[in-house]
DNA sequence: CTGAAAGCGCTTACAG
DNA sequence: CTGAAAGCGCTTACAG
C-alpha cells in the first residue's frame, strides 16, 4: 500500500552493479574503503534504479533512528517559524531528520510519551512547558538525550537548556525609560502563568527599578498574556481604576500592540503621554504607529543552538548546561527616543 | 548509543507475560481477537516494563511508515503556525506521525528528493513550489500519494490540491470598495512572482473592476511580495510618479500594513484619502491604524482538509481532486466603514 | 484464539 | 578491500 511493488532494494542494487549488498552499504554510508571504480559501479546502479535505502531498514539495522524529535506546545508563537527554521537546517546539517509533535499543553505527559521518544528519536527538542516533570524525570533517569528550550529543568535534573538573556533584555529597556526618558511609574505586563520568560523579564524589571531606588509598586505590575487581547483588557483596566503610571513595558511586543491601541483610543499620546516598549521585535514591532521600542532574540540561532546541544548529547559528548543567547535593545520611538537617533 | 541498552523488545514482554510474540504483537494492534485475560496479562507486562514498540521494527514489518511528511518553503508565513497545528492534529487522529521538512526554494528538487518520499513517508503534503514539477511527475508515476497545498499541480498530473477561495476573496473585497465606497482607481500589489495565491487575487480584482465596467489600468497594478518593504517602497514609488489611485488592495495584510505606514508618513489619511485593504486577517489586522478590512481563510482547517485527502490516497480511495476552502470578508474601518458598521 | 517461523531491508562484526 | 551471514524488532500468513 505505501511502497511501490517494484521499489529497488539495495539487493536489486548489488545484483545490477555485479556486487554483494554489503559493498552497496558501503559505498551507501561512505564510511569503509571500497575500491574506486566499484565503488562508480554502485553509484551507476543506484542512480539508474532511483534507489533510496528504506529509513526503517537502516534504523534497526542500526540502532540509530537519525531522527530528532521536537514537542511543541500547540499555541505557536511568533517566533515559532524562524526558531523552527533553525532547528531544520541544523538538524539536517548534522545529518537528522526532525520529527514534530504539538503537544496540547493540558495533558503534557500523555500525549508526549506516546508520540516522540526513544522508539522513535535519538533525542528530542522540548519547547516551554511541553513535557511534564516527570516524564523529564524519567527520560533522564534512561540517559535519553533532551535539551530544553525556554525553560529550566525541574529541581534536580541535568537536562541543558537553551533560553535568551531574558532579565538582562528586560533591565536594559526599563534602564533606558528611567535614564533616558525619566519615567519612574513603569508599568510591566506579564506574560502567562508559568512562563519562564516572563518570570525574568519581570526580574529584569524589578531589578532596574530597585537599581534606580524605585521602590516597586504591585499595582504596576498585571497580567498581560503575551496577548493582545488580554493586555488591552488589562490597561483599560488600569485606566478605570485611575492608576497613575508613565510608561508600559509590555512583556513582550504583542501584549505591547494591545496596549497602545487601548490607550491610543482613550486619547493617550505615546509616547508623550505614555512610553510604551515590549520584548521579541516580532517582524510587525518596526510597522507599529509609533514604531515600537523592544528587544530583539536571535531565534532562530536559539534553534540552532539547540541541535548542536542535543547532538553532542547523543554522540556521547558533554553538552553545555546553560546556553544563553544574547538579546539586543532596540530603539525605536514609542519609548520616547526622537526618529533621528533611531536604530536603522 | 541512542536505545538504552535495556530497553524492552517484545520478546520481554512476551517472556514476563507468559505468551508468544505474536500474541504480543496482536494485543498492540488491536487486529485480532485475544482472549481478554490474556490481554490482560500482556498490557500489564507492557506496563510494568514501560514498554513502547520501536517504530523501524513496525515499519519494516508491516511496509507502512505511518509517517506523513510535510514539505515546506524555509520562508514561513504568518498562517505557517495554524496549518501546521491543522496538519499535526488531523495527521495524530488519523494514526500518522509528522515529518517535516523545510526546503530552500531555490533548490526544490535537490533537497526534496533526499529528505522526504516513499523511503521514510506514507505520503506527502506538499506546500506552494517546495517541489519541483519534475519531482512531482516522478512521484506521481510511481502512484506516490501526495497533496498539494496552495498550488495547482503542473499540467497533465492529477494531483489533488486544497486551497482557498482566492479569487472570490478578492472579488468580493473590491466589489467591496467599488459599490460602497464608491472607489474607482484600485491599485492591486501583487505577491512574490509564480505565487498561486496572488494570482488568484489579482483575478478576482480584475473581475471585479471588469464587472463594474472600469477599465484596467497597469500603472495601478504592481509588486508588493507579501512583504512589508516590499509594498511599502513600491507606494513611495507610486506616490513620487504621481499615480492617481483612491484605494490599494493589497495582496496580503503584510503588504497593507507597508502601505499604511509609507501613506500615512506621507500626510494621507486613511482611508478617507486612500482607502486600504488586504487579505489573511492575521491576527494582527485588528490592531493597525486604522483596523484593517481583510479577507479571512481558514487557514487551520486547511491543515486538516490535506491531512484528510491524503490519508484517502494512502488508504487507496479517492480524494476530492480539489478542495477550495471558503474565505470571508471582514470588514473594519481602513475601506471607509465605519465603526458602527464593524463585524465584530 | 495462539504459536513457530519467515521475512521486512538494511548494517556490521567476522573471515578471508 | 569484499562477501557470507547474523541480527536489528517487529508483523503476518500459515498451521493447528
Amino acid at each position: 500500500m505505501s511502497f511501490s511493488p517494484q521499489s529497488p532494494t539495495i539487493a536489486d542494487v548489488a545484483k545490477r552493479a555485479g556486487v554483494s549488498i554489503a559493498t552497496v552499504s558501503r559505498v551507501l554510508n561512505g564510511n569503509t574503503p571500497v575500491v574506486p571504480s566499484t565503488a562508480e559501479r554502485v553509484q551507476a546502479a543506484i542512480k539508474e534504479l532511483n534507489f533510496v535505502p528504506r529509513s526503517a531498514a537502516r534504523v534497526l539495522a542500526s540502532r540509530r533512528t537519525s531522527t530528532i524529535g521536537l514537542l511543541l506546545p500547540e499555541i505557536g508563537g511568533w517566533f515559532f517559524p524562524s526558531i523552527l527554521r533553525g532547528i531544520e537546517l541544523a538538524a539536517r546539517q548534522a545529518g537528522y531528520d526532525l520529527l514534530i509533535h504539538t503537544v496540547d499543553v493540558e495533558y503534557p505527559l500523555k500525549t508526549s510519551r506516546r508520540a516522540l521518544g526513544m522508539h522513535n528519536t535519538d533525542g528530542l527538542i522540548v519547547f516551554t512547558n511541553s513535557v511534564d516533570d516527570d516524564e523529564l524525570a524519567y527520560l533522564e533517569r534512561n540517559h535519553f538525550p533532551i535539551v530544553l528550550l525556554h525553560q529550566t529543568p525541574p529541581e534536580g535534573l541535568n537536562i541543558p537548556v537553551i533560553t535568551i538573556e531574558n532579565k538582562d533584555g528586560a533591565q536594559k529597556l526599563v534602564d533606558h525609560l528611567i535614564e533616558v526618558h525619566d519615567r519612574r511609574r513603569i508599568v510591566f505586563l506579564r506574560g502567562p502563568e508559568g512562563h519562564e520568560d516572563s518570570d525574568w523579564r519581570e526580574r529584569g524589571y524589578r531589578e532596574s527599578l530597585a537599581a534606580h531606588g524605585i521602590s516597586a509598586n504591585e499595582n504596576l505590575v498585571a497580567r498581560g498574556g503575551f496577548d493582545e487581547t488580554e493586555a488591552a483588557s488589562t490597561v483599560s483596566q488600569l485606566l478605570k481604576n485611575g492608576v497613575d503610571f508613565d510608561a508600559i513595558f509590555a512583556g513582550d511586543d504583542l501584549s505591547a500592540l494591545g496596549a497602545i491601541t487601548t490607550l491610543q483610543s482613550a486619547g493617550y499620546r505615546i509616547p508623550d503621554d505614555v512610553a510604551v516598549v515590549g520584548f521579541d521585535d516580532i517582524p510587525l514591532a518596526r510597522f507599529m504607529s509609533p514604531p515600537l521600542t523592544t528587544v530583539r532574540a536571535p531565534t532562530e540561532q536559539t534553534g540552532i543552538e539547540a541541535v548542536k546541544q542535543l547532538v553532542r548529547l547523543i554522540r556521547g559528548e558533554a553538552a553545555e548546561s546553560i546556553t544563553l543567547l544574547p538579546t539586543k535593545l532596540v530603539i525605536r520611538t514609542s519609548c520616547g527616543c526622537k526618529p533621528k537617533e533611531v536604530v536603522p
